[in-house]
DNA sequence: TTGATAATTCAAATTGTTTGAGTTAATCAA
DNA sequence: TTGATTAACTCAAACAATTTGAATTATCAA
């Protein structure tokens, strides 16, 4: 894969670069299409596109479907993505442990796998990542050579902050370049990002969002996260720590909005009630027997979500807000079908293209999958450009 | 002046396009500059960029400026833009009053001027539109031709959002498609946005946050509006109301931000103390004379700017919150200089390479002048492109 | 069967950038 | 003062991409 570095000024090989990856984005969003309707798209001309095509086939990045007869005039022949075409690895570093995910161009989950964690020091977890890559690869050796590189997600915020040893931050990771260490250990190239960005990006990919350029993504880790996707691009922030809504006050205590609304926050309020759920299917569990506290602690997060729905709506005007992450689906509707939506929020609109909240991916991998559609979404679509 | 259209694919003519605006933003960034330092910064060769300057000189946008030695080898000739290679037209529509501005490509207001509105229908407004800019042109006869585009301010929300009439919506304009309406009045491209989205561009433009690609302004209006601007684009949100940041309750009362930060609260503070100060120069007065109900009301504001600091620093993570808009400056200093930075947040760094909080633009035109801005911004920068 | 329509290909033309050689004007060092 | 070095700039030719226009192919509709 060449990697074509950020340059200002555009010439013949940067535009023909811009191309292919806007073809391959046309294919991807079509799922298959002809190359005359992928030169309309684009503002190109069919010969242009006919050539890109010819060469991504060549790089086996596409597959030919046919000819489609649709009307009158020579039927178009059909293209594809070829799954098998590129492979993004997907690394998410928890406290005490890493997952891994490797994932093929059509964003499905070929391999999986964690590994626990004694200590977060780089060296530590750059081993055990190199390890689970290379079994990746030992396990689905046609993704070798075809690797688009690797999404890695970890706790935030990055960079020096003032507030470390606050939040979940990694022991040992404050002052490095992770992008740099990851990168140099796994010799591809890497996108680093925190889990609600990741979650966001899958989201957009392949969920729910698939269809829009601008929405909001609440993620539920051990806190609370949020990623904001803004024309089709995240929105990061000057420092990569934005969406820290977690931290954000709420009435009527004044409390943390992620103490409300957060994994942590329900266990420890099954901990006050001396009960103890660790897993996502103990936490369906308890719901599905409509255990007390649970519902209890579903009632004032519900309180909560709607203090976030009020911000992120009126601060982004987002298409819809996406609840996903380690929280158990029922949980999730359960929080989707009770809150009350703000009515002072410039969301408020008689008809709504979509509802105001939707639920997304779910579970433990979420953000390990997210990690690595943030390879295929950089390889599959087309730098933004001109917005004027 | 040449209008390109959005297209997503790239070709020869189009990557010109792009450079040309890149090597103005070039120019317009370093004030004067030579055309090898720009070849540097664009990653194209002195030549093109040689080719563009002809070009863009032939067409009047930019001035020579002698040669300027530095070191050794041939001294380069450096350029600078021509102010009056180009005019941008700024209108602010008011509920009682329509504000313009013509400013040369400089920033510089060459002109301005405003009326009274007695009704805010279309008709009228666009009427009164039309009249300004040809008085505009009248005064300043050297921008007939010359003319970029016009920006438009207008209070939000735009678009159909089922709380028209509990904002500062402008009656009449509910359903019509307002940009294509001063298009065709005006004859100038036109860009549509609210005043504190302007107020925004215009401080990256030409104000305090010249160097930073990622902040936040938190306007003044009659009620509070934020402005965001993340990596050079202004994010406006899926349907352009992004940035209500007013509607957001705050503890303990779990009032609306702007009941207690924006003019219209410190008016009706005062009107309870059956005082009164419409102006922004009454007010100065006012605090300059320690009146106990101004510093009442900025006590209050004090700890309201707080909360939203809490909330867009987290969410945002920007390099710093501008402060602008129909405000006294004594106001905005106060408020700096008293507020509590939360603790709390991604942007409590040890060692910031800006303040936390800034001074802007401030006075009765900020939002006109920073209509005008946002087309002087899209004219003289480069379309941004890749984020990978 | 025939004409219209639409996708595709081929070769030539076009646009804009890059390359490489040469010119100019400055600094630096002998 | 002189010559070597450095750097900006120009010119013309080469280059890399897209576009253009004509020809080919396959389908639909009358």
């Amino acid at each position: 894969m060449v990697v074509i570095p950020f340059q200002k000024g555009s010439n013949a090989e940067r535009s023909r670069f811009r191309n292919r990856q806007a073809v391959l984005e046309q294919v991807r969003t079509a799922g298959t299409i002809g190359r005359a309707e992928i030169a309309r798209a684009l503002s190109l001309t069919t010969q242009t596109v006919s050539n890109i095509i010819a060469e991504l086939s060549a790089d086996g990045m596409l597959l030919e479907k046919g000819r489609l007869t649709a009307g009158r005039g020579l039927p178009a022949i059909q293209y594809s993505l070829n799954p098998e075409g590129g492979y993004a690895l997907g690394i998410e570093v928890r406290p005490d442990a890493v997952f891994a995910a490797l994932l093929d161009m059509a964003g499905r989950a070929i391999h999986t796998e964690r590994v626990a964690l004694k200590e977060t020091h780089p060296d530590m977890v750059l081993g055990h990542v190199s390890a689970l890559y290379a079994k990746a690869l030992l396990k689905v050796p046609a993704a070798t050579g075809r690797m688009l590189g690797a999404g890695v997600v970890m706790p935030g915020p990055f960079g020096v902050t003032g507030i470390a040893g606050m939040g979940s931050d990694l022991i040992g990771w404050q002052e490095v370049d992770a992008t740099a260490l990851f990168t140099q250990s796994l010799g591809l190239p890497v996108v680093l990002s925190n889990d609600a960005n990741a979650a966001a990006t899958a989201e957009h990919l392949n969920g729910m969002a698939q269809d829009m350029s601008t929405f909001a993504y609440l993620y539920f880790g051990a806190g609370l996260g949020l990623g904001l996707i803004h024309k089709g691009q995240l929105v990061r922030g000057a420092f990569g720590n934005a969406g820290e809504i977690g931290h954000v006050p709420i009435p009527p205590q004044n409390q943390k909005l992620e103490d409300a609304l957060s994994r942590l926050s329900v266990q420890r309020h099954l901990q006050a009630a001396n009960k103890q759920a660790d897993s996502i299917d103990e936490l369906t569990h308890l719901f599905d027997q409509s255990d007390p506290d649970i519902l209890a602690w579903l009632g004032t997060a519900t309180t909560a979500l709607s203090h976030a729905v009020m911000i992120v709506e009126n601060l982004f005007d987002p298409e819809t807000i996406v609840l996903g992450g380690a929280m158990p689906d029922a949980f999730l509707d359960h929080l989707i079908n009770n809150v009350t939506l703000p009515d002072l929020s410039v969301s408020n609109r008689p008809s709504p293209r979509h509802p105001r909240l939707m639920r997304g991916t779910s579970g433990r991998m979420t953000a390990t999958l997210g990690a690595a559609a943030m390879i295929l979404n950089r390889a599959l679509s087309a730098p933004i450009s001109n917005t004027h």
